[in-house]
RNA sequence: CGGGAUGUAGCGCAGCCCGGUAGCGCGCUUCGUUCGGGACGAAGAGGCCGCGAGUUCGAAUCUCGCCAUCCCGACCA
């Protein structure tokens, strides 16, 4: 597998399909712009979800189930969400079909027209507030802090495995509160966690943030984000928390009798993140050799290879290699001991520094001798030679090694290729060369557009924490109070 | 939806100009030797040449139509 790879430097763009699937996670499915997640990719997605998952629920959120359609009335609602989703919605027409005139195949039975057409999920705002109406009817039912895995269907021109694809997997939240103070308190607790997630688990680096006007969520009030740098120079939006005001309550009616007996339309928040992350997490560690990823998102952790003349010495090693597996697994760790005997060792090790696993453990028959293992990690490339007494510990040291190391190696990145102009030409000639440029924009969509038709750039946030300075718009010369993020991104 | 290209074995491709037995590499199967970084040898299996019409004694190859996919733009998590 991957001999003919091209590296990050002559193909970026392939470098990533090409990693994608021969990393074995992913590959493009006979339906247009639709993926199949391979075994080892929705691994990855399964230890994202079983993060984020827990951190929901420790934040007070639940689980539930909506239909994957929505009657197209639904969608009407609320006015600037239509006009967002309506280009890209799948609808559904009829609900059955029959044998063709020729015999030779099915057609569409147009007798079984639908009464109400029905729209796939790009979102469920829509069904969800509509459902919520009956849910709510006093300050006591509230906050509701629903949250659902789903997949969702966004009807994209182009597509690219994990980073847009028509077909998605992800999880959506969906809180009613009281009062617009708990609800955006909610929507920034929400952002916290992802950016969270993407610190500790992924190993990325975020920029927390707010949308400007013109990139904010259809039919929020406001929209805040986290923002990643990828190795290109890109940005990659990673999540979004949506302060949704009562534009929801109101189109769908949802009222709730307050302590003081006042009739109010309840506040609302709603937040994603997909497998998109998926896209993030490749691109932001992986190397000319493939994959690489962090210990807290790796399905194994640790892969031993024995090494072999005979199967008398594989017995041998074997009995080693199961007594370390089993130490390990006792710390937490995931191992796989791959005793195949239809692969040779080298094909392994190159399998397993493709896939990303973390550490490679190879036995042979002299560290059965000595008492030793040879330690790969896959983030250096580095071998070292380990006696194997306290293994398990010394292991356990040297994950949470690479994952800091990770982290620190994307953070440096992030700072090498972040820059401040202040300048029309150093913009244009910056962003030209990838990288997030920190410039003083006036605020008006009316120059975020003209930037973006002349250089691609958007502004990716308007930061959290950034410093308050004075300053002239790059573009208009206008004043500015904040420099904001720009970035070409994904 | 505009511009460009491509459909031949599981994958990557050659053959097409100039019509005449469908080929190469990888992968796959079996056997043997190997095994501390992608082993080697030998023997095999595998095809409606995208689909449909036409021209021709004869079409992967020429003509027309259709379909599909990929790349580049506009739209997007």
């Amino acid at each position: 597998m991957a001999k003919d790879f091209p590296t990050r430097e002559e193909n970026y763009a392939q470098w990533y399909n090409d990693l994608v699937i021969k990393a074995d996670l992913a590959e493009n499915s006979a339906v247009r712009g639709c993926m199949v997640i391979k075994p080892h990719g929705y691994a990855i997605w399964e230890k994202i979800q079983g993060q984020l998952d827990k951190m929901f629920k420790a934040t007070g959120h639940q689980n539930a189930y909506f239909p994957l359609f929505i009657p197209k009335s639904f969608f009407s609602k609320e006015a600037a969400h239509v006009e967002g989703f309506a280009k890209e919605c799948a609808v559904v027409t009829h609900y059955r079909l029959k044998s063709s005139e020729d015999g030779k195949g099915v057609v569409v039975d147009e007798d079984a027209k639908l009464e109400e057409e029905l729209i796939i999920r790009p979102t469920s705002e829509t069904i969800i507030w509509d459902t919520y109406r009956n849910w709510i009817q006093s300050y006591r039912d509230l906050p509701l802090l629903i949250n659902q895995w789903a997949n969702v269907v966004r009807w994209e021109m182009r597509t690219r495995l994990f980073l847009r694809t028509a077909e998605f997997l992800w999880q959506e939240g969906h809180t009613a509160h009281e009062t617009k103070e708990e609800a955006v308190e909610e929507t920034l607790k929400i952002l916290d966690i992802y950016a969270e997630f993407a610190e500790k688990w992924m190993a990325l680096p975020v920029h927390k943030g707010l949308k400007s006007a013109n990139e904010k969520f259809a039919g929020a009030v406001d929209t805040y984000c986290i923002e990643a740098l990828m190795q290109d120079g890109k940005a990659l939006q990673a999540g979004t928390s949506h302060f949704l005001g009562q534009n929801f309550a109101r189109a769908f009616d949802v009222k709730f009798l307050s302590k003081e007996n006042k009739l109010e339309y309840v506040w609302a928040t709603s937040w994603g993140v997909s497998t998109r992350l998926m896209g993030a997490l490749i691109m932001a560690h992986s190397d000319d050799h493939g994959l690489v990823l962090p210990p807290k998102l790796a399905p194994i952790h640790v892969a031993i290879v024995p090494i072999y003349k005979n199967s008398d010495q594989l017995a041998a090693i074997s009995e080693k290699a199961n007594e370390i597996k089993k130490a390990l697994e006792a710390k937490g760790i995931t191992v796989k001991y791959d005793d195949r005997t239809t692969f040779k060792p080298g094909w392994k090790f190159s399998e397993y520094e493709f896939k990303g696993i973390p550490v490679r453990l190879a036995i042979g028959p002299r560290d059965l001798e000595n008492g030793t293992v040879e330690v790969a990690r896959r983030d250096t490339l580095e071998k070292e030679t380990y006696q194997i007494t306290d293994i398990e510990n010394k292991i356990l040291h040297l994950l949470d090694h690479i994952q800091d190391n990770l982290y620190r190696k994307a953070l440096a990145f992030r700072e090498e290729n972040t820059f401040g102009v202040d300048t029309w030409e150093g913009f244009k000639a910056q962003i030209e060369k990838g990288g997030f440029v920190l410039a003083h924009w006036d605020g008006t969509t009316e120059t975020e557009l003209k930037i973006k038709e002349e250089t691609k750039a958007t502004i990716r946030a308007i930061p959290l924490s950034g410093k308050m300075e004075a300053g002239k718009c790059i573009f208009s010369g206008q004043p500015s109070e904040q420099r904001v993020i720009f970035a070409k991104a994904y």
